[in-house]
DNA sequence: CCCAATTTGTTCGTATGTATA
DNA sequence: TTATACATACGAACAAATTGG
């Protein structure tokens, strides 16, 4: 059998290479249990302790979730914890809230340059882009222009997107099989337009902070564009911890 | 012999905080070597595993670096991996360029009342109050406005500020055991006042990312508060990973 | 250049504890 | 209660990197 993984890296590596792999065929999905660590120390030949610690990188990266006595799942985007782990605006008196979605718009076209660059798409590409009003406490906080390539998110329309149970990235999940397991975000200070004063409320000219974000799943490839203007007036972007 | 650490907690991570608690009394210095595993496991009558793992926690916290082959060193913030970990501001072009410092306000004041929320002071203490201009590239970008409590930074000057050879956090390190492991940032939009204007060259009332960070120590004590207001017009503030 | 000592890194396995169904 | 699953703790053996002679 072809060992697609270079040896020199250590084993409990080339496990949590090929645990990823079989997460990207889509072998295990998401919400579900992956089979129990001895049955996996079975297939892949190695003990418990080099199981266990292949186990543990995909658990930092907030891939698989542990549960001790029932097992380890595939994490998915429709659990409280997770909620808020790509939604940073939170109120300034500390308040978390989930915000209310609204669909603004929906469309199909050709991919500009940067989208091409940002999403790995070539010349030509078609894409959806989409826009959302975010209201956390029903006071309307961020516009949301999504850019996402149609050869992924294939048959995607807006009224997926407004009827959906859970977030965005919960629908990317269940409807189209694509995990967004990491962001980058590159944040910049920049005034309202008169399209985004009138969605937030605010006079033209008031000032926004402006983020880019790119949303990786497997492999590290980019699912989603995604540029927010927020009204920070009464919210803020909240990073904790460190790295 | 009195043991702080109450029960109930894995071993590894009882160790993890008496190794943490060595690391704030300054038992062992950034820099240096702590001793080696052995030792370690002799001291605090575990086995080789259970040591490992603990110092995998702070390993994982960037509070220790292992080398192998050479040890365990208390981690500096004069190494060149880690003089971004907390300087997200990079140009939009990608290129990483750490700044240079110019310092133009040293004062000695009583804390405001958010200072003293932040910082965890009681009313009516007294704090460090300076200001500095950041320029990569020699393009100021940054004003940095920084209050940190007197009473951890005993006979701050301005001198030592400007004269520095390292970091910020460098000199809080070596010149006040002040050890920053960790920070909490939150930004927001905001525009330029006149003092800004005037120091980072643009127009009063150009859009400017701000940035309110406080920064931690070991036992989650704050030392710095920090305000940042930034032009981005060429730069931008990043934020990789996940977490 | 090689060798030996030291130190961390990896892999193995066992035994026992704790949580869940 | 019982069975299953993950969590913790132990320690052996060897590999790999570094240092100093």
């Amino acid at each position: 059998m072809f060992d697609p993984y270079p040896s020199g890296l250590p084993l409990y590596r080339t496990v949590a290479r090929q645990m990823l792999h079989a997460l990207a065929e889509g072998e295990w999905a998401p919400g579900e249990a992956i089979p129990a660590e001895r049955q996996l120390c079975a297939r892949f030949g190695v003990s418990i302790g080099t199981l266990r610690r292949a186990v543990d990188e995909l658990v930092t990266e907030n891939i698989l979730i542990r549960h001790q006595g029932r097992g380890t799942f595939v994490a998915t985007h429709n659990r409280d914890q997770h909620l808020f782990r790509f939604f940073n605006i939170v109120r300034q008196d500390g308040v978390k809230n989930y915000p209310t979605l609204k669909l603004i718009r929906f469309g199909r076209a050709r991919a500009g340059k940067t989208a091409c660059d940002r999403l790995g798409l070539s010349r030509g590409a078609t894409v959806f882009q989409f826009t959302n009003v975010l209201s956390p406490n029903n006071e309307p906080t961020l516009v949301d222009e999504i850019t996402v390539p149609e050869a992924l998110f294939a048959g995607l329309t807006g009224g997926q997107i407004r009827e959906r149970a859970n977030t965005l990235y919960d629908l990317y999940q269940t409807s189209f099989l694509l995990n967004v397991i990491r962001i980058e975000e590159r944040l910049r200070g920049g005034l309202a337009s008169a399209a985004h004063a009138r969605l937030l409320g605010v006079t033209c000219g008031a000032p926004l902070l402006q983020i880019y974000r790119i949303a990786f799943s497997y492999n590290n490839q980019p699912v989603e564009l995604r540029v927010s203007h927020v009204n920070t007036a009464n919210y803020e972007y909240f990073r904790g911890d460190s790295q």
